[in-house]
DNA sequence: GTGAAAGCGCTAACAC
DNA sequence: GTGTTAGCGCTTTCAC
């Protein structure tokens, strides 16, 4: 930067007035800055600026994993919308282990990022309090976090509810659900998309046999094919599949077909994420679309505006919890 | 830091030794260090050290895009390794924009790493020859790349070969290629794929239909449908069909079951990528294995290499171009 | 509108 | 084994 400075006989501070595009600069001197930095192919030292103004350029993005789609869509996104602002994404793999999720959100980790989405599977709320977000943070996910800071779900309840209403109004009676849980201490994806289903049966006073619940080792094509072999073994009958993730769906069509059984006359099935694969699928299936894209730029909104005013009026907002609405795609998979 | 250096009785220099873990200080230095550091919370600050040393325990990604799953597993893979090395992973999404990858190769965010991996879809090579890889990066992808830097790719014309001549072995003629591209300047993916078409096509001396190769606007489930439906409408006859994706091989399932035409019986179809999900479409998909695990591994490896020696020997070893080889993974949708 | 001085928090190099 | 000195490249602050 000195180099530049004395090359269009200035001083450094006027350059890096000129760089960040602050006003007070005559057009004049902006130009021949302007020009010594192209003709000696100038790039700032970020790390510099990082270490004297604590602007870092960077978002942190803390997830579980990014093989599934739903994590890897997100960060897409936030990077996409990122880059807008002249920012970009780092990532950070907890691999949903608590450890590595204490440190990924620990001050010292958090002070790298201007920002940071944050997706905790094993860390508790209360393990939150004690952390200073002095870090704009959103909280994504449906684990609970504390009340101080924002928080953005989608509606794992309430999706479930839709699904398996839709299934009894269309005349199942016994509807399993894959991947569902019978913990209800814990709070995951898992159960709360199961305490829809309940919900749902206990509305319309159908009773639910807890043969119908099923475990299930992992949300993927195998799991749901393992899941629904397993339920055609104990012999417990059904006429309704609701499967939590449209992944798993894949395995449940699959070993309906194989075993004889047409979907949906002898059994509806509908998933859940609605995927660009669901439209594709033989037959079509139906799913809840859990509106991920309305999730992101909610995320992204509350995490420009935190990190706007950073620093500005101290905690101005209040803290938001949003939930954001599901709904149906019905497809061929249901009557 | 230099609280800590008090509150231990000790200079800086020696809290930077024990939180670095550099030998050279005794083992009661050591503890009362670590003592003062849990005491008074001290965590590092990366900025400063960044500035310093050079070090940012960050990986760059360059891609084009993460919402294809090609991308996102290999994130999720560099992520998980680098963990075990203290380092993590900065995601750079390029949208494939020639500006954009050209701006994220620049020296100075390059400088931001320790190491990249980057995948460029638009930068010719002669664009790269000018920059100074000072920083550690393995190319990935198709597109030619100085010889200068280490390059790991996929074997698309072999896998497409294989592909191509399984179809022709087991008495197909008429093969459509679901995203092919007869424009043999550029070199991608496309390109790529539908050279091993040709070759196969050319070794048993069947000639090829360019009324068989089928553009695609995305390799996407739709993309698939949309192609299939047009080559239907065309009237051109065929009985095998190679997508160049599984993702589009789901919409040509989907078109071929929705006009009455059976898989492998009538036309048999193959894939590429060999997805998680071909094993319980249905018919369950043929599909080209592109060992992505090995490639990830040997980019990663590679990486490491480099990483480790940075500025040790100059330049020690010499570049490395990869081709992981492909392999068939033949299930019901091919005789 | 522009510049000079000071210092962000760490570590390389060397002295003891 | 431990301390001292200097400085990484920028930006904040304040003076002109």
């Amino acid at each position: 930067m000195i180099d530049v400075a004395r090359e269009a006989d200035v001083s450094a501070m006027t350059v890096s007035n000129v760089i960040n595009g602050r006003p007070g600069v005559s057009a004049d001197t902006r130009a021949r800055v302007l020009a010594a930095v192209s003709k000696l192919g100038y790039q700032m030292n970020l790390a510099a600026r990082h270490l004297r103004s604590g602007r870092t350029g960077a978002v942190g993005l803390i997830v579980p994993d990014l093989d599934g789609m739903y994590y890897a869509q997100l960060a897409d996104r936030l990077a996409r919308s990122l880059e807008r602002h002249g920012q970009h994404l780092a990532l950070v793999r907890t691999g949903a282990s608590r450890e590595r999720e204490l440190e990924a959100v620990s001050v010292g980790r958090l002070r790298m990022y201007e920002g940071a989405v944050i997706s905790l599977l094993q860390v508790e709320a209360a393990d939150l309090e004690r952390l200073s977000f002095d870090t704009p943070a959103v909280f994504i996910g449906e684990r609970p976090v504390p009340e101080t800071v924002d928080h953005v779900m989608m509606d794992n309840v309430g999706g479930a509810l839709l699904a398996t209403r839709h299934l009894l109004s269309t005349g199942s009676r016994r509807i399993a659900i894959i991947g569902g849980s019978d913990d209800d201490r814990v709070r995951d994806m898992s159960t709360l998309r199961t305490r829809g289903y309940r919900q749902a049966h206990a509305e319309l006073g159908v009773e639910v046999d807890e043969g119908l619940v099923l475990r299930i080792d992992s949300f993927t094509p195998k799991g749901g094919y393992q899941a629904l072999t397993r339920l055609r073994e104990s012999g417990v009958p059904f006429d309704g599949v609701f499967t939590l993730t449209d992944a798993a769906a894949l395995g449940v069509l699959r070993a309906l077909a194989d075993v004889g059984l047409r979907v949906p006359g002898d059994v509806q099935v509908i998933g859940f994420d609605n995927g660009t694969e669901t439209d594709f699928l033989t037959p079509r299936l139906s799913s809840v679309e859990p509106g991920n894209d309305v999730m992101a730029e909610t995320v992204l909104d509350l995490l420009q505006r935190r990190m706007g005013l950073a620093g500005a009026g101290e905690d101005g907002e209040p803290r938001t919890h949003t939930m954001v609405p599901a709904r149906l795609a019905l497809r061929e998979s249901t009557r």
